[in-house]
DNA sequence: CTGTTAGCGCTTTCAG
DNA sequence: CTGAAAGCGCTAACAG
């Protein structure tokens, strides 16, 4: 590999002037720039980027990391990542898929600083060893969803408003009437879900009513979600006459819904409302009928969060911040009033 | 930041013990590396990834470079890449989204070399400087998809065999009785067009027969998915009563092919086949009625994309090797017997 | 505006 | 099995 020394030379000019001509730090004249350029672009010379890195301190790369048990990522991630990537190319920043798998975690040899400026950080946890580690070692980072509870105060963060979001869905089914609604949430021990049961309860609350606690379901990880979504809906339809709605965690479950309520010969939305979060528009609009949603942009929050990282990388003091997205209701075909 | 003089000087040894704690290069002895390695620990010391890299130069990065123009994955990318991030972590490599907007790769403060050891290149195109560039710079690399013909010979590749699944497809409708196939093929100058194309072609071929070119359609890039489906199945099937089926190139497309045929009261499957390739298993299961694929697997494509380019980069000589992924009919119920 | 010098933190000879 | 010394390719501080 070429490096600044031969550069330098074949330009006739020192290693810094070469230097200060791909770094832009300091004015180089044209002519010399150009006589730089030249040399450079014969013998295709490209400055190394961890040389630079080591000195400089800084990578220019962010890392998202994701729980190092799944490291898959899912229909929901993929919006939020391109929105981050958008983000990350609109400031010259590359992103790096932070996770290796635990054996290799574990290993000594593989033991080494991150090669990232800073990092995002998906699914926290109620106890998250990957938060508590980069606080010791003071790295950067950004939270995605709401951090464990010691550090919602010290970190940034993005959120989406899950309980806006879960108290909007049940408002807009109960001003449809509704009274008895089932809510599929998603797994217990993620705070999002604990978040949405607060909005669907105080949608409840603010009519000064409170609803059946058996209608609120958590999701099995173990399940596939359209599964989820059809045994749970049978059973629970099939037990109680009385549910005229349900809300579902994703589009995916409410499919399942879709096909339990067809097997039980119920009609959507005449003699049953369905409603879902999603962040996909593509889909839900083609289901039949077009599902209403509650849609959380993915998107957004993907760029809200590489914005805030980026924010913390070039800030000169310790930044705190959080940023909380609303959602919004797209009312499409699934709902309607209850009948009398 | 401590660094390995700290820890030596701590632990009372050299340097390059230290280094070789950590690296595993060479064998310490058990007492020694047990000492390294409990200053490190409280020193909250890890070795220098750049400092590190520089010297071996090795990044154990991969990175995957797609469309500058884009930077946005789409359905069909999420399980390629969960599949490349599979085999990453089965072998400690980290993913690098190694794609910088045009704005960026042009400044000259931005070029440098790329901090990874090889890359995943996707949707080649028929003139390709990305290709062309690495090529000169004698990088490493495998490409998704059939690579631009001068170099299909010399690097390495791995694909779907699309002429087989499009063939596999036509094949499957013409067994049913089908004779006037609308072909909604992908966007022209993406190389797998060609060979679905091709592929299409084949199987009427087989039985001595020639399809009318006038039923393979190119998408429009700027056209949204189910739109193009959509517009393009109402017209053509407007037109064209004798139209008993369609091939679309992925299952949104399908969707709007199902929206024009009810809108044209024509029912799937009875009036009208439907078959798509695609790679996502869950939705098209749900469809109205549930859609027969191609099924593309995704996330195979990736694990031997990323296993295809580690081998490239832990061999001695160059590789030259393609690796060919052979996909499946998933009958569903959107294909009936053409009725007479 | 240009050049000289001293590291950045690690691995890698090469001697012990 | 351990240690000393020489670089990897770059930037930064300083002097001209």
């Amino acid at each position: 590999m070429t490096n600044m020394n031969d550069v330098a030379k074949a330009a006739g000019v020192s290693k810094s002037t070469v230097s200060n001509v791909f770094s832009g730090k300091r004015a180089i004249s044209e002519a010399v720039r150009r006589k730089v350029l030249i040399s450079a672009e014969q013998m295709n010379y490209r400055p190394n980027y961890f040389a630079r890195s080591m000195v400089t301190k800084e990578t220019r790369i962010i890392g998202i990391v994701m729980d190092s048990e799944k490291v898959k990522f899912s229909q929901y991630n993929i919006s939020f990542i391109n929105g981050v990537l958008k983000e990350c190319n609109r400031q010259g920043y590359r992103l790096l898929i932070d996770t290796l798998a635990d054996d290799y975690r574990r290993q000594v040899t593989q033991m080494t600083s991150e090669p990232v400026d800073g990092e995002i950080i998906l699914d926290p946890m109620a106890v998250d060893t990957r938060i508590k580690e980069r606080m010791a070692n003071r790295r950067l980072m950004t939270i995605i969803g709401k951090p464990p509870a010691p550090f919602e105060t010290k970190l940034c963060y993005v959120n989406n408003d899950n309980i806006q979001a879960a108290e909007t869905a049940a408002d807009y089914l109960l001003s449809l009437g509704h009274r008895n609604i089932l809510f599929l949430n998603a797994v217990r021990k993620h705070t999002v879900s604990q978040d949405r049961k607060a909005g669907y309860l105080q949608a409840f609350a603010k009519r000064g009513w409170e609803p059946d606690g058996r209608l609120t379901v958590f999701r099995d990880e173990s399940v596939p979600s359209v599964e989820y979504g059809y045994v749970t809906a049978k059973k629970y339809l099939q037990a109680d006459p009385t549910l005229t709605a349900v809300i579902a965690d994703t589009d995916q479950i409410a499919l399942g819904v879709y096909r339990a309520a067809a097997e039980l010969g119920l009609t959507v939305p005449e003699d049953l409302s369905v409603i879902a979060f999603n962040n996909n528009t593509v889909y839900p609009n083609e289901f039949n009928p077009p599902l209403t949603c509650i849609e959380l942009n993915g998107e957004v929050l993907g760029q809200e969060a590489a914005k805030l990282l980026i924010e913390q990388l070039q800030a000169k003091e310790p930044l705190v911040k959080q940023v909380i997205i609303q959602s919004r209701l797209a009312e499409r075909a699934s709902c309607a009033p209850v009948l009398r």
